[in-house]
RNA sequence: GGCGGCUUCGCCAAGUGGACUAAGGCCACGGUUUGCAAAACCGUUAUCCUGGGUUCGAAUCCCAGAGCCGCCUCCA
């Protein structure tokens, strides 16, 4: 059993070995705050929450650290245009304050009801601005970065390694056209660590150099520092933020340390609407609140889960349809089971099974270890869940104990790694329910009642009754199934 | 123009040169079970974009071509 992570920057698959035994120190590029998140940010954060639960669940003590972006971020790139909390902000009338405030909140919101772990430390970039000031300082100092116009620059050239992770190299960014011609830099690809702020520019702190605000690539650097040290472990992102943003990052963090930055880098795939990337200017994203009033969090959570993080996910109605099914099906099983642990007895428990509950196992672990391949751990959970359906249907006499390690093996694999079996789903933001979730105690009295009087109906062979109640209930999404040890009843949307 | 990636069953999606006569899910069809259903179970459906090559052996490696996508402005 031996964990493997694609590193990006080796490009390579990688046994994972953390630098401090037994101890990982991760960082993940976290939002900007200024709109509400969409079904980009699940797949990146239900990724990285998977890859943070195995870790633990594998041994290792994880520090989780997820920065929450709310200044210095800039509309066009990353060193002109307008900061986008500001023009937000003034387009809502609000506070950049307030607004940030708003975001943040469903940010974590919907993170919750995906069933995210929280980070560990969610450090504001405006609660980080001395520690940022003195990172810049430190490069001045260091001659990696020049005062230009009340700015400062981060100058490429003097960094040699620049371009390492996204495999650019120097006179291909200088030839590249679409960089604008700011006249206070040196080089054309040279990035702003501070900005000078405008007169009319509402968010800004003093500095050595005047006032201004922190470029946005320093706050990953100044934060990941202070909380984790100089080399990081792992370090994680969108694909899409490979270049520009960490490819400045590792510039600004290994200049200022003289040491590796990362150990491993990891990036996840975009999401694809019709096979094209969902992004703010093709205006075709789906945030998550809108996604959420059709489909589960949970679902979604799953979707997201059945393709690979490194892969992009193409996102429809069919395929989340399809996924809901899959998933539904799952929880069935552990339904089941649940159900016939609460009747059963102490007695045999054979070992055939106990060997099975292994090989499964072993199925789902192999898969994380190669690079958490969830679809190949989901895989092995259908797999697994075909055996206990078999064995809950056929009547056989197992015992107590047996049942509830059945449950304890899918506790560990579907909730405690994957976040998909959960027994009390937040459902904060949709009023959507899941078929095993319980009722209020009403609900459950009555249908006990129901449910009996139809059992009457049936022994008396009074079919076209017990249809009659069966079909009625079905129309207001409640669905029966008659089973040999009783009849139980289920919720579908 | 530069850099990178993808193309596997009707759809989604794994696949770590040899146990792949290719996992798993959805859909469809047949069957078992059921009073009938539902659920569940069993069965049926691919030689891996095309053409070369390397190898005893390739979906997996190399070359060429076709198509699609991402990054090189902001985006998870």
């Amino acid at each position: 059993m031996t964990l493997k992570f694609y590193n990006s920057l080796t490009k390579k698959k990688e046994v994972f070995t953390p630098l401090h035994e037994g101890y990982v120190t991760m960082y993940v590029c976290g939002p900007t705050v200024y709109d509400h998140p969409h079904l980009g940010h699940a797949k990146s954060y239900v990724s990285f929450d998977v890859i943070v639960r195995y870790l633990r669940y594998i041994g290792y003590k994880v520090r989780y650290v997820q920065n929450i972006t709310d200044v210095g971020h800039l509309t066009d790139n990353a060193d002109t245009g307008e900061d986008k909390i500001l023009k937000r902000a003034q387009r809502e009338h609000r506070e950049p304050a307030e607004l940030v405030e708003i975001y943040t909140r469903s940010y974590f919101e919907d993170m919750d009801a995906l069933n995210n772990v929280r980070p560990d430390i969610s450090p504001r970039a405006t609660a980080h601005i001395p520690e940022q000031i003195e990172l810049v300082e430190r490069l001045i100092e260091k001659g990696y970065a020049y005062v230009s116009n009340g700015s400062v620059y981060f100058d490429v050239q003097k960094f040699k390694e620049y371009g390492k992770l996204s495999g650019r190299k120097q006179e291909e960014l200088e030839a590249g056209a679409r960089i604008e011609i700011n006249p206070e830099k040196i080089n054309p690809s040279d990035f702003a660590l501070w900005k000078k702020a405008a007169p009319g520019h509402i968010m800004r702190w003093k500095s050595p150099w005047g006032e201004g605000f922190p470029g946005w690539h320093l706050e990953c650097s100044a934060m990941s520092m202070k909380y984790l040290g100089q080399t990081l472990d792992i370090h994680g992102g969108g694909l899409e933020n490979t270049f520009p943003h960490h490819e400045c990052e590792i510039a600004q963090s290994e200049a200022a340390n003289e040491r590796p930055f990362v150990r491993y880098w990891i990036h996840n795939n975009m999401v694809t609407v019709n096979g094209q990337k969902m992004g703010k200017s093709l205006g075709n994203f789906v945030t998550l609140k809108e996604a959420f009033k059709s489909y589960h969090p949970l679902t979604i959570r799953f979707f997201i889960l059945t393709s690979h993080y490194r892969s992009p996910l193409d996102y429809s109605n069919d395929a989340l349809d399809a996924a809901n099914k899959g998933l539904e099906r799952l929880l069935n099983t552990v339904k089941s089971l649940r159900e016939r642990i609460a009747k059963a007895k102490d007695g045999f428990s054979p070992d055939e099974i106990y060997e099975k509950l292994e090989h499964y196992k072993k199925m789902f672990l192999d898969a994380m270890d190669e690079d958490i391949n969830t679809p190949g751990a989901i895989a092995a959970l259908f797999d697994l869940s075909k055996e206990v359906n078999t064995l809950v249907n056929s009547g056989q006499e197992i015992s107590k104990k047996c049942l509830e390690d059945i449950d304890k093996l899918y506790q560990e694999l579907g909730e405690d790694i994957l976040g998909i079996i959960e027994p009390k789903p937040k459902t904060l933001t949709t009023t959507f329910t899941l078929s095993w979730q319980v009722e209020d105690k009403t609900t459950e009295d009555i249908m006990k009642v129901l449910i009996d009087t139809r059992n009457e109906l049936r022994k008396a062979k009074q079919w076209q009754l017990s249809d009659f109640i069966r079909t009625k209930l079905s129309e207001i999404g409640i669905v029966l199934d008659d089973r040999p040890d009783g009849t139980t009843w289920k919720k579908i949307k």
